[in-house]
RNA sequence: GCGCCCGUAGCUCAGCCGGAUAGAGCAACGGCCUUCUAAGCCGUGGGUCGUAGGUUCAAGUCCUACCGGGCGCGCCA
């Protein structure tokens, strides 16, 4: 509809320009907004204001002149100018109305569009280190990201989810050792864990299936592992130093085949674990891309910067000239010891990315990385790649509270609160939905025990219940054997005259703008705040109003838009990984 | 110190790439269940949009400076 306007503003432009009021070569940006005030009519425009200059008009004169150009719309019934030089058109009823038609009709697919083109776009998140269970921070990323690429496919994408697996650094060789630690443990050994070591209770599990796959075959005496060791942190030392010196003692002691397998083990249950629970929450990724996997290519992308001039080798290290596409300072690629870091490891990930055909690229990141961005754009930008098709959205941290109690979390010590514990206690569809309620780079407070709560207070249910209405209302249709509308036509809408009736039409009719905007920004809350609006202007509807009256027309027209209503909530919530139940 | 994000009702937040009188929810107060689920609805109060300038027909929205909060500034990953 909003095109439609557009188009009749279009023209009226093009016989202005004939007519000479606007310069031939005047070509305006036409913008139709939804009026925020019904006393504003349907839509509106600021056409007149944006051109009263040129026009050399004032603007209330110059839209009396554009409405005088519109050509004639049998869904346009009235227009109007207003305040300093608004245009706004009203529409006639049955428009309004027809929207209900389109719903019924189409379904699931109501509010898709082809926007997108089928453009090839891939959308990376999540990606936490293989170390140990995710914990509620990934929830987030996890939850926004996945409905982002949702959003992403409803408006036309080709879109590809992936899962960026760190399972080659130095974290995971530390993994490896803090098994291999607790290992000896259940083998009766005593020793003090290290301070950087991972302590968490999952440790110990994957420890007593090591024991139960090697029986004592790595089992090596206390003092054979520590003996001439560097001071732990607690003793003075330094906890890095420490534990390193501790990764090779135990390469050393159950050799490097051994030590691989202790290190896959942990790796493949971890992961494992983390696909369940992502699984679980209603998060899945077309593709798990291993680190290990690009270690091959990232010489070679070494190269290719190389070649452009964008190395150089200082104190022993070699160095990526980032401060030429405006990072603070150069960075690392090769360590002085001849190691590739994390960052040239990232750059060939880019490239890949990028080699394999996607039209943008998507990453999802936790705000404490947003220290990387300018330096993976600058490496993406020396490699010849506009970087600009690839956009890092940050999310912020959410804070867990339990009614004003602030819960706090750390990886290392093992005490965080897991996303599998957030998801068991509040549910699925609450944490998804509370996760995306509000924009990514806002903090954000997660309240348990409101998403628990079984009331108006939690947007979740609220929204559901409101679909469930709608579903026990069609069961009693059903029960009291009367016939329920097939098909829609501007007939069976023709009962509907009420305020209220009209107002849901005009609100589900935004539906797919709605969808349109939240894809192409990025922003899934733009769906919770809408969905929240019309499960809420339904809600009074419903309480205002009957739906199974006695009049048999009446009774169709409106049982046409719940059923409507119910379908919107659907399709809104599935984009948003959270269910739509029948009953509650 | 530098960079990024944020500052809107007592609280948590929206505010549609500048538009008309700044909106929800919660909390507070007052109503509504023999009628399709009260997990709901109706009503009332509540604001110098952090501060000061600037841009223009029009600024919560854009620009500049400052104030306040968060995060990041490794040859870690």
């Amino acid at each position: 509809m909003k095109e439609k306007i557009a188009e009749l503003l279009n023209s009226a432009v093009s016989h202005l320009k004939e007519t000479g009021a606007f310069p031939a070569d005047y070509n305006p940006e036409i913008t139709v907004e939804n009026a925020r005030d019904k006393a504003h009519g349907d839509f509106a425009t600021n056409l007149a204001l944006k051109s009263s200059k040129v026009a050399g008009m004032k603007p209330r004169e110059l839209a009396e002149r554009i409405i005088e150009s519109l050509p004639s719309d049998p869904a346009v019934r009235d227009t109007e100018i207003a305040g300093p030089g608004f245009i706004n058109f009203f529409l006639n009823e049955a428009s309004h109305l027809e929207i209900i038609r389109e719903v019924v009709e189409q379904g699931t697919d109501f509010g898709l569009s082809r926007q997108g083109q089928g453009q090839r776009i891939q959308v990376e998140f999540v990606s936490a280190n293989p170390t140990g269970p995710l914990h509620v921070g990934h929830g987030r990323g996890a939850a926004y990201g996945a409905s982002v690429a949702d959003l992403l496919e409803a408006v036309g994408y080709d879109v590809h989810r992936e899962y960026y697996v760190n399972d080659a650094g130095r974290q995971m060789t530390i993994l490896a050792v803090s098994v291999w630690l607790r290992y000896l443990e259940l083998q009766g050994e005593s020793l003090s864990f290290p301070a950087n070591g991972y302590r968490g209770e999952y440790i110990i599990d994957i420890a007593r299936q090591l024991q139960k796959d090697h029986g004592d075959k790595l089992h090596h005496p206390t003092a054979s592992v520590l003996s001439d060791l560097p001071p732990d942190e607690p003793d003075g030392g330094d906890k890095e130093t420490y534990i390193d010196a501790l990764v090779e003692r135990c390469r050393k002691l159950v050799g490097e085949a051994a030590f691989a397998r202790i290190f896959d083990l942990g790796l493949n249950a971890i992961l494992g674990d983390i696909r369940q629970d992502l699984s679980a929450f209603n998060v899945d990724f077309q593709q798990w891309f291993s680190e290990r996997s690009i270690q091959t290519n990232v010489s070679e992308a070494l190269k290719i910067l190389d070649e452009k001039g964008y190395l150089y080798e200082q104190e022993g290290a070699t160095w990526f000239r980032s401060t030429d596409f405006g990072d603070d300072k150069d960075r690392v690629v090769r360590r002085d010891n001849g190691e590739t870091t994390y960052f040239a490891s990232d750059i060939a990930y880019h490239l890949n990315k990028f080699d394999r055909g996607f039209d943008r690229v998507i990453n999802i990141w936790g705000a404490d990385h947003h220290g990387y961005i300018t330096r993976v754009k600058a490496a993406i930008e020396a490699l010849g790649i506009d970087p600009t098709r690839l956009e890092i959205r940050l999310v912020q941290f959410a804070i867990l509270y339990r009614g004003s109690e602030r819960l706090s979390m750390s990886t290392r010590s093992g005490s965080f609160v897991t996303l599998r514990e957030l998801r068991e206690e509040v549910g699925k569809d609450a944490a998804r939905f509370f996760y995306v309620t509000r924009k990514a780079e806002q903090h954000m407070d997660f309240d348990l025990e409101l998403a628990k709560s079984e009331s108006k207070d939690n947007p979740v249910y609220y929204i559901q219940y409101a679909h469930a209405r709608v579903c026990s209302m069609l069961a009693k249709l059903r029960s009291m054997e009367a016939s329920q509308p097939t098909s829609v036509n501007s007939d069976t809408l023709a009962p509907l005259t009420l305020e209220d009736e009209k107002d849901l039409a005009a609100m589900m009719a935004r539906y797919p703008e709605v969808l349109a905007r939240a894809a192409e920004q990025l922003e899934p809350h733009q769906l919770t705040h809408y969905l929240r609006e019309l499960a809420g202007r339904f809600h009074t509807y419903y309480n205002a109003h009957k739906v199974l009256v006695d009049d048999p027309e009446l009774r169709e027209a409106r049982v046409a838009l719940s059923l409507a209503v119910r379908q919107i909530i659907a399709n809104g919530l599935g984009l948003l990984g959270v269910s739509a139940p029948e009953s509650m």
